[in-house]
DNA sequence: CGGGATCCCGATAGATACTG
DNA sequence: CAGTATCTATCGGGATCCCG
């Protein structure tokens, strides 16, 4: 039984190193950052506070689930405010907190970093797809 | 037929959208850094090149055929550059171009945001988490 | 040692339809 | 208007086997 090789090891591995992960801000922070959403989302709120049909027609490919469930999370990180008003037709309004300009802030080197470099890496790219001759 | 309503509008609105997406390169790239291993793999990069294998210690979790994926398209990209030393047993190193470390630069930044924040997104959280009555 | 190829599964995005 | 519920198709990612 002495079997207990790669795989259990490796699975044992992966246990502890899920566990450090989890633990890691930067990882957990990471995700909210590199989700799809978020990042239109709070680049679309950095602008002015909005509706939620505001958003959908200014992100325009989002589903309602999608919307609905990024928006839930950023309220739930203390990245965006939700204001509901209930009117005859329920109105809710969505606003960056400090915390969420912040993170905008950081969006937008995230966004320069790519202008900057996204020559480069282009280049890079068709130099490798260029070397590799069959693959 | 003017049946060609929301189902219609909303595709289209995608497909436009799906193509001013893929053409900014703010997206093509914040794939890129919020890949799991992607992050993961430029730190340890960033300290000191590595030999897969050490890489593969180092990370842990990563099953080899992530790894080679993520490296390759790291490659590709201009990110990393793979040296392949063809002696008895194979070995090949990896280590950071100039490109890749300013990105491990910009993963810093990120890095220190989500360090300087966690706490107050740690608050927040548990203040939703508590006013949230049964959700 | 450093991978490539293949199979497979769980997670999840998104479409659709319904509700307060 | 602002969501919620459900169902399905897709796909990332892990395990496994094998090659150079």
């Amino acid at each position: 039984m002495a079997t207990q090789t790669a795989a259990q090891r490796r699975e044992q591995a992966r246990a502890e190193y899920d566990a450090f992960i989890k633990a890691c801000p930067t990882n957990q922070l990471l995700d909210r950052i590199s989700d799809k959403w978020v990042s239109l989302v709070v680049s679309a709120l950095a602008a002015h506070p909005m509706r939620y049909s505001d958003l959908s027609r200014k992100i325009a490919g989002v589903s309602p689930k999608m919307l609905t469930q990024t928006l839930r999370t950023l309220e739930r990180d203390g990245i965006v405010t939700r204001t509901v008003t209930p009117s005859v037709p329920v109105r809710v309004d969505y606003e960056l907190t400090t915390l969420g300009s912040s993170l905008a802030l950081l969006l937008t080197a995230v966004k320069d970093w790519a202008e900057t470099n996204f020559d480069e890496v282009h280049k890079a790219r068709e130099r490798y797809d260029t070397d590799t001759p069959a693959a």
